[in-house]
DNA sequence: CCGGTGCCTTGATCTCAATCAATGAGCCGC
DNA sequence: GCGGCTCATTGATTGAGATCAAGGCACCGG
């Protein structure tokens, strides 16, 4: 706060002149929504964060007191059962927010899952932001539903889905959430262990190792590395991934 | 449109002289964040529809020209897999919203379990409204997001939660989303089959219906009759759960 | 009263993915 | 260069829930 209103006596400065003019991940963000005019408040709200892999964004649990806008790298949000099976319930990526709770707690956790960056807000200051900035919030109503219509694709992934048929789809969806990471044509990069997508996908570690070697045999994609892959059939791909094929 | 400019005319009959103003679930509704004063414009948008058993609300792949406050009865959100799998998203009651999509198309189909009513509104005169009506988009936001957070939970039911503990969870959340039906202590009501049950949960029929029968012959529940049941013992069930038993 | 239909229950069997168990491959510090 | 990590792959076996199959029960129209 102290920084907050020390802003004004800065004001010989350009507007120009503040993170959030230069951040490249605003037109990807719900900052994006913001009126350039209030780019200064939102600036000065901002707490600039780096995580290294591993590092806990948000505990299931704790007191729902900030947002997140995350800038770079990857971020996995999950849920723990009481003997220690998880749930990932979405991987983040540049521009994604994180942070929409309904009580006082969060009621997920979010950790890095490689070094990532992201901005902090208090959510009361951001809430207040909200109130001057309709724009923000229909933004954020964007997102939010957005991000429902993911959360329903995955129920019926979840749900109704073979093994097989959710690695198609995972592979399929994975490069359109990911837009900082250049799109190579039919790429995909994966910043997740096996581990993780696993816990993503319902499955166990074996058995989406299992069927990435199925598709590799079959020439469906390309393993170029542990990490990144080339799908080679989009075709096939996008059958397996419906059930057509 | 016409009939918005059409209001001011008809100003003489007494403000609460709209069906919105009796309305009694607008309390549970995004409608209650709407003043007072803009009650007859809601109302003068409103259709008011009822839908027998298995009439449908929305089709997947339809132009999404609407949204619906649902006003009695339950409504069954779903996707279908090209074969006919079906994964159930949620069941909606009175008080529930019912609309939000991302395109130009819906991505869900809804349809009554049992007969029910529900306003409906055109999404660009809705649209207009909540830009004219901030604390209604603040409403959506909020309603979005608690879904966002049941769909988190069901998503960690559907990818990492045992069949009893699927069956468990569900018999102890379907209570707090049914408004209407008066709560008396430990009784629940289902309307909806076996069938929608199974395919809300990720199983089958006959899993449900084993897995009713255990619980029945333990003494956890109470089957009152096919639709209705006494939890008799709730703290086991929350135990069952969470896999905490 | 009776046959038909839809939904539910129960039993027998099967199967897909989980579990258990090695082994392999990359990486780091020393 | 070499143990000692972590993570991924591959194989053998098991098991939870799906599938297949056969009634049971309630409701309805004639």
């Amino acid at each position: 706060m102290l920084e907050l209103k020390a802003l004004p006596a800065d004001c010989s400065r350009r507007r120009e002149d503040n993170a959030c003019d230069r951040c490249g991940t605003r037109v990807l963000s719900v900052c994006g929504s913001i009126d350039e005019a209030d780019l200064g408040r939102l600036d000065s709200l901002a707490e600039h964060m780096t995580f290294a892999a591993g590092e806990v964004l948000i505990r299931e649990e704790d007191p729902a007191n900030h947002v997140f806008n995350i800038t770079s790298g990857s971020v996995r949000v999950y849920k723990l059962l009481a003997d220690g099976r998880r749930q990932i319930t979405g991987f983040l990526f540049a521009g994604d927010f994180l942070g929409l709770a309904t009580g006082d707690s969060y009621v997920f956790s979010a950790e890095a899952i490689e070094p990532a960056t992201a901005c902090r807000f208090r959510k009361s200051e951001y809430r207040s932001l909200i109130r001057d900035c309709p724009t923000l919030e229909t933004a954020l109503l964007e997102r939010a539903t957005h991000e429902l219509v993911a959360a329903q694709n995955q129920m019926l992934l979840l749900g109704r889905k073979t093994a097989l048929e959710r690695i198609a789809t995972f592979l399929l969806e994975l490069p359109s959430h990911d837009p900082a990471r250049s799109r190579l044509e039919g790429q995909v990069h994966l910043p997740m262990t096996r581990s993780e997508i696993a816990d993503y996908l319902g499955l166990t570690i074996e058995t989406v190792s299992r069927i990435l070697t199925r598709l590799k045999t079959q020439g469906v994609i390309h393993l170029v590395s542990l990490s990144e892959l080339r799908i080679e059939q989009p075709g096939v791909l996008r059958d397996l991934a419906e059930g057509t094929a």
